[in-house]
DNA sequence: TAATTTTCTTAATCTAGATTAAGTGTCTTT
DNA sequence: AAAGACACTTAATCTAGATTAAGAAAATTA
């Protein structure tokens, strides 16, 4: 991704913090007080690709939710082979949550993948924020609550679909991420290898 | 499971509520008004094993906390192939969250493994409960929350182990459910089939 | 622009786990 | 107690996807 595109991400900040309301008021209605209080409790970051913003071993301290560009988080395990958790793009929160909850080491990397502007909202400010507002309470009980019916519904698949029909899947559910992320990525996020995912996907294509 | 062991589960209800009172009390802090008002709002009922207590196509409306005995709930893909997607035995909840969510028809399975005593609350009186004690909402984040990271850590698992380490883990995990559920059960759980399983535990117990 | 790193492809070989099939053991129900 | 249904085992064969290896293409960096 080349400098002027990067310059183009970089909107007044009034403009794209509309993304993290717009997020907000899908589930609750907060009055302009409590949107300035919640803006005042988070903080907006730009990354270049590949920075690392979470450590495995390391405690998580932050939510991230992400204005623009692509984030993933992923796991090594002892053999040195990355496991794709998931991806966040534009409108999507991501985090390390055990360790965000637990406040433990956690096992999962963070990563930007494509130039990014990301809002951060520490463990601190949220409780603060649970504390002032209690309506964020039900926002992010929602926000879990989806998470949670999306991994089941992925554990699933992966119990009873084949790679290729886990691909179409996540074709049609994350079609913006398929330019933007490595198809290696998504071979890891899918559960195969990036030889198969190749061979696989040119099968596909001679159909 | 014969008559006298269902006799002895059947203790004085007072005594059989204070399982769901604890679990509460682990998050939050209920006044003694505040634990008759969520108790006034569920229901006790006793199934015997194979009861289909939600079917797939079904709008979930209930959620179950499991007094005694074991619950699964699966779903059955286009091949007649089942899938279990959780077990829930004494102390643990479990609905299909999807479906009791959105409120449209889920694809789960929920159903009594072994004879079992369960609290019923409905969507209806959560929602209710949600209003007149919203304590309550951070309970059912906190609960919600932990579920995620369960799901997410199994889906790892299911991508990076093998299924003798994934079997391994669960018999760490869920002691209790190897003596009481049957092993297809399992094998479906961990994503195996019978035959696989009955291979591989033989081979583990060789050694 | 060249040099280097990273990503993608192709192909041969291998293996964890599926499938099929047949037999045995163990509950339920009558 | 017998009959049927269900759960478990064993074994032969098969396959989706892994592994290894090597080269080509694309993207970064110098």
């Amino acid at each position: 991704m080349n400098g002027a595109e990067i310059t183009k991400q970089l909107k007044p900040k009034n403009n794209q913090t509309h993304l993290l309301l717009d997020n907000l008021s899908k589930h609750i209605k907060l009055t302009h007080q409590e949107q300035e209080l919640f803006l005042s409790k988070t903080e907006i970051r730009h990354y270049k690709a590949k920075t690392i913003l979470l450590n495995a071993g390391e405690v998580c301290k932050t939510s991230y939710f992400v204005n623009s560009g692509v984030l993933r988080s992923f796991n090594i395990n002892d053999n040195v082979v990355e496991h794709v958790l998931s991806f966040a793009s534009s409108g999507w929160w991501i985090s390390d949550m055990y360790s965000l909850l637990s406040q433990k080491q956690g096992n999962l990397f963070i990563q930007v993948l494509e130039d990014a502007e990301i809002v951060l909202l520490s463990k601190e400010n949220q409780e603060i924020l649970f504390q002032e507002i209690p309506k964020l309470e039900r926002f992010f009980r929602i926000l879990t609550e989806n998470s949670l019916v999306a991994y089941q519904e992925r554990l699933m698949d992966n119990l009873s679909l084949t790679a290729e029909e886990r691909f179409e899947k996540f074709c049609n559910k994350h079609h913006d991420l398929i330019q933007k992320v490595p198809q290696k990525q998504i071979a890891s996020y899918l559960g195969v290898t990036p030889e198969f995912f190749s061979k696989m996907k040119s099968k596909m294509l001679r159909r």
